[in-house]
DNA sequence: AAATGATGTTAAATCGATTTAGGTAGTCTA
DNA sequence: TAGACTACCTAAATCGATTTAACATCATTT
């Protein structure tokens, strides 16, 4: 394995400094008035030996890697695997490499995993958060650290964030299913319930039954833990279900949920929407083939990913930033499909 | 936002050289006969100022960053996020992060990609790769660079490599075809028909279906690019179908390719499986929900991740392979599901 | 002829660790 | 008491770049 080439070879082979190479190489040469002469023969010889800076050695000088992170919940989400892809198209045609971490909705984990990040000198984070409270990034603002929050949200909070109108959607689901005529609601939902999106979503559409005058009894208020929903939603399932307990409609939060919840009704022969209609916020391309289609409210992830990463490119080259452009809410739309039809 | 402390901090707080604490903080300082009293000092130290070495640092001296590249062409796409998923899970119990990278399947991406991986000196790479030669993972390999090749294979490939069995996956769907009495077949591909999986696939179909006396012709030999296969689909069924030209029994060679397929051909009311039959390569969970349930032959995605790890981590640790287990084939599984039950 | 200015270049510090070949002081042996 | 040995510890090189202050030359001005 031939040794690669430094900027010393490069500078001994000249006859000259590394300093005048180093120039040469980024385009400070004329700044530095180094002659157009030696300029040209520097990068002759840089063709001729094939020198390649070492960008690590060139990151660890400087103090940028030109690397950032993306921490999600769950990469193989397609939710996020949609955001990764996009966020990762952004960062190459910017120049960055993205790093990707999933937490399993594990909050320790998530703090390991943002340690290592740092400690590898990423420049930036873009994360969706399992924790309960802002304090851990409020202090990352603090000290100045580039970072946005995607997704999820918190109270009092001081970071960069893009996140969608999950309280909006909640309440068009609820609208929509009122208006169909259905009277009996279930939510199938995801158990640590601190979760930003898990609780707007969760007011959203109660709050609007409320002003129906429908209230959720607590059996109809399923939350599932993150590592056990196929499990326990079959489980839950199966106990309504033999006790003829089952709600007109159930509004599920995100598309895994969605998914379980077709996968465990089709289990146990109940006919979808006629016995239970279903309608899941997060919109994913499958529910427009499966039996029945379904209904959900559909989120730009695109637009997730490009505000994000605009806002985190903005934050890394310290461009000064207007504090009210710091908060984004994306609009949601709903899609209305087979599922959510009242027969 | 406080300055970080260094090993040297450390050092002259305590009126010790730097090369002490290292030997502390690495726990050679045993081994180099370091007084217990002194390492306790040093300890102490450490915890009173929170010192946390630089792992940018250390890993530009040692030369190893405990960071993997990933390779594939669309990390959106729901193999390979969940590879992508199982692979960082392997990853992170081993102290390595991983970086990924989408390549649209364009191969000078590709290359790119894995120029700056390199450069930023990534200690391995798994890679599914586009390229249609061997060439330069075997310029790799004689350069010692560790890596794997997933999911696509080279013929005169001197790499290690993870894929299943293709062929065999192939042949099994069009058995089934043929067992089920469907006497004409279409094949959906992908286009730049240079890649081993789809060859290997439409080589094992077409074999299968010669040994019984059936040709496919060139009409039904769909090959789509790689980023139009959605609008270049629907023509192509369109115009089939108004020819009255429609197959049998289609086989689909990736889960993307299957989800078009049905996508347009439920938008031609065209019925499934009672008027073109559908099996598709690669299984994705929602092909239990779609309507019809879809046919499709299931590949290992976890045992491709595990392996493939597993086959990196020994190359980076410099452990001897048997070059035998160097390539690995995993076996495929076919679920047969209503879209490929002739009516 | 001295001062000033312009032009082109370099020495050396620096980033924060690791590593290796020694060095010192005290004790023990012959 | 010289030499060897042990126990502890350190100096300095190194990884490969960037950056800054300063230094030669030589030409021009006063």
């Amino acid at each position: 394995m031939a040794k690669r080439v430094s900027i010393s070879d490069i500078a001994e082979s000249l006859g000259v400094s590394k300093a005048l190479v180093s120039l040469v190489v980024n385009d400070k040469a004329d700044a530095h008035g180094i002659s157009a002469e030696t300029q040209r023969r520097v990068r002759e010889k840089i063709r001729e030996l094939n020198y390649q800076p070492d960008l690590f050695a060139r990151s660890f000088r400087v103090g940028k890697t030109n690397t950032i992170g993306l921490i999600v919940s769950d990469i193989s989400n397609r939710f996020y695997a949609r955001i990764a892809r996009d966020i990762e198209d952004h960062a190459w045609s910017n120049g960055y490499s993205v790093i990707i971490c999933s937490t399993d909705e594990n909050v320790e984990k998530e703090m390991k995993q943002i340690k290592l990040l740092r400690d590898r000198k990423i420049d930036g984070l873009i994360i969706s958060s399992s924790q309960d409270n802002s304090d851990f990034f409020n202090k990352l603002e603090e000290a100045g650290f580039p970072h946005v929050l995607i997704d999820r949200r918190f109270d009092d909070m001081q970071s960069a964030n893009v996140s969608v109108d999950n309280y909006g959607g909640a309440r068009m689901a609820a609208e929509h299913l009122l208006k169909q005529g259905f009277s009996s609601f279930a939510v199938v939902a995801l158990s640590p319930d601190h979760i930003s999106t898990i609780r707007e979503r969760i007011k959203g559409f109660t709050d609007t039954l409320g002003k129906a005058n429908v209230q959720i009894p607590p059996r109809w208020l399923i939350s599932l833990p993150f590592d056990r929903i196929d499990e326990v939603l079959e489980n839950r399932f199966q106990s309504l279900y033999h006790r003829g307990q089952l709600p007109g409609a159930i509004f599920t939060l995100n598309n895994n949920l969605t998914s379980s919840c077709l996968k465990y009704l089709t289990k146990l022969s109940v006919k979808i929407p006629e016995e239970v209609a279903v309608i899941g916020f997060d919109d994913i391309m499958y529910f427009e083939h499966t039996r029945p289609t379904v209904s959900a409210i559909s989120q730009p992830t695109d637009r997730i990913s490009e505000e994000a990463f605009t806002l985190l490119l903005k934050q890394i080259k310290k461009e000064k930033t207007d504090k009210r452009q710091h908060s984004v809410v994306l609009p949601v739309d709903i899609i209305i499909r087979e599922s959510s039809i009242k027969h």
